[in-house]
RNA sequence: CGGGGCGUAGCGCAGCCCGGUAGCGCGCUUGGUUUGGGACCAAGAUGUCGGAGGUUCGAAUCCUCUCGCCCCGACCA
């Protein structure tokens, strides 16, 4: 490829709508631009990056077996309604009426049209399983996109749907698919985990997300660095913890903490570590008889509302006036001592004695407080509290550590919730009528390509992975117009590499040389030949890896076997 | 949906408080000088000041409505 003939259009600065890095430097390398909230056009360099990402997936999920397919971005509203998901799903599900006013919308995801497909092609045990997948262009109308490309409206995605006869048939594609990931995402020169991931809405039991590793992931995740456990925050339980509480040492007694709310606070007042302190957080419960209750977390650590939930049902936080109402007391100083209200305490409060906590009181907390003398000991204990780094690995090899991550796969078993509401069923062996098990797997093309670039990035621009970087090499002549000698030898490199196979591209803008260097580097191509008479003198040219911080000089001659060596080694 | 912020040239911004008909940097065009790290000099072009309405002799500036974008929260894969 020519520059000339090519499009490079880069900017110097960045817009401002732009908050992550990874954004900015999609804009100002003119991979993307933005058409409306949410909403990207790829310019030819970023839909060569695009492509690169898909090629991949689309040659291991081959290699996998799964077979391509391409199904309608529009779907009529019946099949949604069969499902149940056209009342499920809330204003995300993009939906418009066509000319004779029947009901449409634009796929967010294509597990109905599918099932549908699935359902009337299917009909004996001898056809399964399958294993149907495609690229496709989705839509899902977010409350807020940002990030670009990381979060857009209209995205990418690769989805496969596979259907079994049984569970057991289910779980080994499930598992294929697992490694199938590990391989594309390895392909793909990122760095990543599989997470065990809550099932959320879609429903079912097995799933797993990948997750590129990067500080600003939307997630976060718990993992343990001594073996290959890893969890979403959300699901990652917190153990109980292994030591007895102590005895008792100290007395009851209250103690003056004027203006002190914040469990810091209280702590560094009173001179104990803010793990003494017990924080209680007033709910109130929707199902409840009394509904009122307190949730008793230690200082340092934080409420898992999904968890929460899980135990106390459904909840909301507690209005200021409700917790006055209820302990006589406002928010910032109440305490489970001397109340009636449901106490929910976390497990790591159990090993507690000795501890602080607030007094129901303005401006008073409490402490030496032990259970079984100051308070009745709880029934029950519960997990929680998000787990935080230090704590022990619930598989018991070693401890947590927390970091945050971008989705860009999922898959889950998702069974026969939509087999079911849809009636996908076959013939077995014995020509009864069973619903198929399903799986779902998806990988977010357009959200990788944004990820990516979140992890590879410096100070001068992008750091593509070789693999999906829009061109392999960039050839850099230095007075292109001016040097018939450089233009000579720059075009005979490049002709050289382009018939070796290489993707490269040669700058034949006849820039100068500084906005080269600063295009290709923003550009984040990996390889960078710099052809100029100063070397051609000696017969030498300059070769420079993006990720180096200094240039090689290397003979002509040598040039080609120095590329082989760095390219495909 | 709740809270906050911002819409002025392709991009980044100033001007708005205190009303008098728009400016800076980058980019773009032309000419010249330059040419191994985003050149310099000169001369240019580019604006319904997001839109509509109002107040006023006069509105980018004040008021009302509206649209768009960004951030935080809620929500969600």
């Amino acid at each position: 490829m020519r520059a000339r003939q090519f499009y490079i259009s880069t900017l110097k600065e960045a817009p401002a709508e732009a908050e992550i890095i990874s954004h900015q430097l999609m804009l100002r390398a003119g991979l993307i631009r933005r058409l409306a909230g949410g909403i990207y056009s790829w310019m030819p360099l970023g839909l060569r990056v695009l492509r690169k990402v898909e090629a991949i997936v689309r040659a291991e999920m081959n290699r996998a077996g799964a077979v391509e397919l391409l199904l309608p971005a529009v779907q009529p509203a019946e099949l949604w309604q069969e499902s149940g998901r056209w009342e499920q799903y809330g204003p995300e599900l993009l939906r418009f009426k066509d000319r004779h006013q029947r009901d449409f919308v634009v796929g967010p995801t294509h597990e109905e049209v599918i099932t549908d497909i699935v359902r009337r092609e299917i009909k004996s045990y001898r056809q399964l399983p399958r294993h149907f997948y495609q690229i496709q262009t989705k839509f899902r109308d977010e409350i807020r996109p940002r990030f670009g490309v990381m979060r857009g409206r209209e995205f990418l995605m690769k989805d496969g749907y596979s259907f079994h006869a049984d569970f057991a048939d289910l779980v080994r594609e499930y598992a294929l698919m697992h490694a199938t990931y590990t391989t594309i995402f390895t392909r793909l020169g990122l760095g990543f985990r599989a997470v065990a991931a809550d099932t959320g809405s879609i429903g079912g039991s097995g799933s797993h997300e990948f997750h590129v590793l990067a500080d600003s992931g939307e997630d976060a995740i718990a993992y343990c660095p001594d073996s290959d456990y890893a969890a979403n925050v959300e699901l990652a339980e917190a153990l109980a913890p292994t030591q007895e509480r102590q005895a008792a040492t100290e007395t009851l007694r209250e103690v003056e903490t004027p203006g002190k709310i914040k469990c810091q606070e209280v702590a560094e007042l009173l001179g104990v570590g803010v793990t003494k302190l017990v924080k209680a957080i007033a709910i109130v419960r929707e199902a409840a008889e009394s509904p009122f209750a307190l949730i008793l977390l230690r200082g340092d650590h934080d409420l898992n509302e999904v968890k929460a939930q899980k135990i106390v049902g459904r909840f909301r936080f507690a209005r200021d006036e409700e917790v006055v109402e209820a302990l006589g007391c406002r928010p910032g100083y109440i305490g489970p001592i001397g109340t009636q209200v449901a106490l929910f305490v976390d497990r790591s409060v159990a090993a507690l004695s000795d501890f602080v906590c607030g007094a129901n009181k303005a401006g008073y907390h409490l402490a030496g407080v032990n259970f079984g003398r100051d308070l009745a000991e709880p029934q029950h204990y519960f997990d929680l509290r998000n787990v935080v780094a230090g704590d022990p690995s619930p598989d018991g090899r070693g401890s947590l550590a927390i970091c945050r991550g971008i989705e860009v796969g999922h898959i889950f078993q998702l069974r026969s919730k939509y087999s079911e509401a849809l009636k996908c069923s076959f013939l077995s062996e014995t020509g009864q009528p069973q619903v198929m098990e399903m799986g779902c797997y998806g990988i977010g093309v357009s959200r990788i390509v944004g990820a990516a670039i979140e992890q590879g990035n410096d100070g001068r621009g992008i750091v593509f992975p070789a693999a999906i970087a829009p061109f392999e090499i960039v050839v850099v002549p230095l007075g292109y117009g001016k040097s018939a000698a450089v233009r000579e030898e720059a075009e005979r490199v490049y002709g050289e590499l382009a018939a070796a196979g290489y993707d490269v591209i040669i700058d034949d803008r006849d820039e100068r040389p500084g906005v080269m260097f600063a295009d290709w580097e923003l550009i984040g191509v990996p390889h960078r030949v710099v052809i100029g008479e100063r070397g051609l003198k000696q017969g030498t040219v300059e070769y420079q890896g993006r990720r180096e911080q200094a240039a090689t000089i290397v003979a002509l001659a040598e040039l080609a076997a120095l590329i082989g060596q760095k390219l495909r080694p």
